[in-house]
DNA sequence: TACTGGCGCGCG
DNA sequence: AAAGCGCGCGCCAGTA
């Protein structure tokens, strides 16, 4: 090919009215890579630009197309740059610039090449850089004369013995390890054994689809980036090595690997495929994603964006399909995938070194979770399918009983579904029509997208007989979509389900949860019980009790707040009763209450003041007071109890967790008026936040310290010394973003520490019991799920409880707290679980062995 | 027909 | 000028 010079490009764009700042981009990502952009030249697709809040139309665009294609024929570039979707749909007829961006394309003779348009920078610059990397990518298309070859890769499809002995020879180091797979998710469900029998229906089908893109689960492809080039098996699909073959590769595979350093992009899903398709054990050294993500939580973490913005490599992805099954191409993309994972470790590595603290989270506590997790979604949760299903004709009742007491109402509606030409209790734009406009109801409330508000706390100040049954209809179409449906295409043969969660999932250190979100299951018993062990086996629950309160008190050096939790007592109930105490409210109930405790224990009652009887029911504590009222209804014969104590507690909890974040009291109001019914005044509401902080004097100087100190640095750590990224706390403007930013630097080291505390106690659980009798399932920010055999029950909640109140790892992180932990426990179905004295009551006859710990 | 954004609501 | 934090999911409506 001729030698290029810079006059040889084009440079398309939209059209001539871009913005300064994106022309700026523009500029500086072309000097950066070695360009004169006085020597390019430019075209617009719309050359004239557009008149005055005119929006570009298709029509519009192919209109211009003959002439657009006529000026570039004119200059006859050799080499294009094509500013975002519009050139690309007119030059190209193509669209889709996230997929298109960054690779060069041979197209009519010339090198053509997409990047983002510079506008789309301008609202956040992390785009600047894979612009800027786009652009050195034109630059190597100069240089090269043409589309240039990667230099580093150099892969070799494995489809013969003598290539297998060269791959294993060649596992040693550092190794970067991926696989490609048919699908997401690697268990085999009820649905795939009823899709594979021809048994489903076409609505079974549907819901495979969706949940599993249709294929069966397998791994399709292997891969493994060495010092020098990568080795892609084919797998399952590829129809290259027989079942049995493959299994001895892999065998081969993983015992190499077991001196290898490892280095993954997201290790734990491909140990996972591992463990469940060929029973294989892969540890992950380093994790790229794990590792960014430490370095930048607010970033995004995938393998494609990490390598065009650290490396400044053009995009190599195909189509989604053609990643589910073996092509020559998907190799090519699978020894991509190695060879620059490879490449990121030792930038991730060297920027963790530089910050101690950060790096002590990843080494022990991020990157011990990974196995954790592997075998917690290998395990999954064991459902109670019996349950299931009457849970199942329970609710479908409910929903046909509050359908039929609509229907008089459902004549009456205008704006209804154009295809049943009925209308559909569920939409809350038809909803709103009926009830606003048919019905003439005084609408009381709109969203932020100025249609009129059909939640439920609006619905409840509602005066109508249909606000019942609207309510009804909302609580059984949510349980049944989000977990009995829900749930049913992720049950896999056994009646287990495999949540995953994501170790990147929040921005504070928390995990999340999905398919199914394991963390999100209502605490009603009807759904949440039927989450439990099968036989054999019992569920466990262990969590840290009022975790982020006792945080926040050591953070604050809150003495009155630590003083509680040195005696052992309750701050929620504190609150509930001091706020009724202020109100001068429940006179009769607290004097009753306290008569009622003095006759369950048996003393005798002298007659209380209503002072002296708030006193005592604030001793008593939240429980006992509960089953004050509880013991009096009974012997009373009363029907319903004279006060609910249980309500008042969790309603402090709110308050106390509101105040302590920042909460003001308009929201305070709001939050009364829906949780409770109750119309607080501003005057009132503003007195219970004062009297929330007069109460804890040291929280408001704690807010001061974290606001002062995300302002002058842009972040915050936890305990541990986790980072979390503010750089709206250092606007020099009171702006509204630099607020909430001030409030994430409170919040954060609270819900991130309290996260740190709950995972140092599983890893260390799971590090010291024994696996055939005890698996972790799952956690749920301050809480562990766990199935126990039977005969370690009592070892388990020994032990457990002591480990989740001070795991061994504090040390390692020199970490010395003021405050208790404090940590309580359940066992047996989860939300229904019961003490182990209980437990044992009913289950003497199990014998229980001890576990042995030699701690290191 | 498939994706995106807003909303409402489940959890901690 | 406006003021708890952190998630995932189902549904609807708008868009291409």
């Amino acid at each position: 090919m001729k030698k290029l010079k810079q006059k040889d490009i084009m440079i398309v764009g939209q059209d001539p009215d871009m913005n300064g700042r994106a022309k700026k981009i523009l500029n500086e990502a072309l000097v950066k890579a070695g360009f004169n952009p006085k020597k390019l030249s430019y075209t617009d697709v719309l050359e004239e630009g557009l008149p005055d809040g005119k929006r570009v139309t298709k029509t519009m665009l192919r209109d211009r197309i003959p002439q657009v294609q006529k000026r570039v024929k004119k200059v006859d570039p050799k080499l294009m740059l094509l500013l975002g979707n519009t050139p690309c749909e007119a030059l190209l007829g193509r669209s889709g610039i996230r997929n298109l961006r960054g690779k060069p394309i041979d197209h009519e003779g010339r090198v053509v090449l997409p990047i983002y348009h510079p506008n789309y920078a301008l609202h956040d610059e992390k785009w600047v850089s894979v612009i800027e990397g786009d652009v050195r990518r034109l630059k190597e298309c100069l240089d090269f004369g043409g589309i240039p070859e990667e230099k580093g890769l150099d892969y070799t499809i494995v489809d013969t013995e003598k290539k297998v002995q060269q791959m294993l020879k060649d596992l040693t180091g550092t190794v970067a390890v991926d696989l490609e797979t048919s699908r997401l998710y690697p268990f085999m469900t009820m649905l795939d054994e009823l899709i594979a029998s021809k048994k489903a229906s076409p609505n079974d089908i549907k819901d495979h689809k969706a949940t599993h893109n249709g294929n069966l689960p397998a791994v399709v492809a292997m891969q493994f980036g060495c010092r020098k080039r990568q080795w892609v098996v084919p797998m399952e699909t590829a129809g290259v090595w027989s079942k049995q073959r493959l299994r001895w590769i892999v065998k081969k595979v993983s015992k190499a690997l077991k001196k290898c350093i490892t280095v993954f992009h997201n290790g734990k899903f491909d140990c996972l495929w591992m463990k469940v398709r060929f029973g294989a054990k892969w540890k992950v050294d380093f994790d790229t994603m794990l590792a960014h993500y430490l370095l930048d939580e607010n970033d995004q973490h995938g393998l494609k964006y990490l390598a065009q913005k650290e490396l400044g490599v053009p995009d190599w992805d195909i189509d989604g399909k053609e990643k589910t099954e073996w092509s020559p191409d998907n190799a090519k993309y699978a020894a991509h995938d190695v060879y620059y994972t490879r490449l990121l470790k030792p930038i991730f590595a060297k920027r963790l070194s530089e910050d101690y603290e950060v790096n002590r989270v990843f080494k022990h506590i991020m990157m011990p979770c990974v196995g954790l997790f592997v075998n917690a979604e290998y395990q999954g949760v064991y459902i109670n399918l019996k349950q299931m299903d009457d849970a199942e004709a329970y609710l479908r009742e409910e929903l046909s009983k509050a359908q039929t007491n609509l229907e008089p109402w459902a004549a009456k509606a205008k704006k209804v579904d154009a295809k049943t030409g009925k209308i559909n209790w569920g939409s809350s734009d038809q909803l709103a029509d009926l009830l606003f406009n048919v019905l003439k109801i005084k609408s009381v409330e709109k969203t932020k997208g100025g249609k009129e508000s059909t939640s439920e706390s609006v619905l409840l100040r509602i005066d109508h007989p249909m606000v019942n049954d609207l309510l009804k209809f909302r609580a059984a179409t949510k349980q049944l979509s989000g977990f009995i449906e829900g749930w049913k295409p992720f049950l896999d043969t056994e009646g287990y389900l495999h949540p995953v969660f994501k170790l990147h999932g929040t921005v504070t250190g928390r995990l999340s949860c999905e398919h199914p979100n394991l963390q999100q299951v209502p605490r009603d018993p009807r759904i949440r019980t039927l989450i439990t062990a099968p036989e054999g086996w019992t569920l466990m629950e262990m969590d840290l009790s009022q975790i982020e309160l006792r945080i926040a008190a050591e953070l604050a050096n809150e003495e009155n707040l630590l003083q509680i939790f040195f005696e052992d007592g309750d701050p929620h109930w504190q609150t509930a009763i001091r706020e009724i105490e202020r109100g001068g409210g429940r006179k009769k109930e607290m004097i009753k209450t306290a008569k009622a405790h003095h006759k369950m224990e048996g003393k005798k009652y002298k007659k209380m003041k209503y002072h002296e009887a708030v006193e005592y029911v604030l001793s008593i504590g939240g429980d006992e007071a509960v089953n004050a009222v509880k013991h009096w209804t009974e012997t009373k014969q009363l029907k319903e109890a004279f006060v609910n104590w249980k309500e008042d507690r969790k309603k402090a909890k709110a308050i106390n967790f509101g105040y302590l974040y920042g909460m003001w009291w308009k929201k305070f109001k709001l939050y009364a008026r829906d949780n409770y019914g109750v119309e607080v005044t501003d005057k009132e509401a503003e007195a219970s936040r004062v009297a929330f902080f007069d109460l804890y004097p040291a929280f408001p100087k704690w807010h001061k310290r974290q606001r002062r100190f995300a302002n002058a640095n842009g972040y915050v750590r936890s305990l541990s010394g986790r980072k979390r990224r503010l750089p709206h706390a250092m606007s020099h403007r009171d702006t509204p973003q630099r607020r909430e930013a001030e409030r994430q630097a409170i919040n954060s080291p609270v819900q991130s520490f309290a996260n740190e505390l709950n995972l140092m106690a599983a890893l260390e659980m799971a590090k010291y019991f024994p696996k055939k009798a005890f698996r972790i399932v799952g956690t749920v920010h301050d809480a562990i799920l766990m199935m126990v055999r039977n005969d370690h029950v009592k070892a388990v909640w020994d032990h457990g409880l002591r480990i989740m109140s001070g795991p061994e790892l504090l040390q390692k992180f020199e970490i010395d707290l003021k405050v208790p932990i404090c940590a309580d426990g359940t066992i047996g179905p989860w939300g229904a679980g019961i003490s182990y004295e209980k437990w044992i009551e009913k289950y003497g006859e199990v014998k229980q062995k001890d576990i042995e710990i030699e701690y290191a």
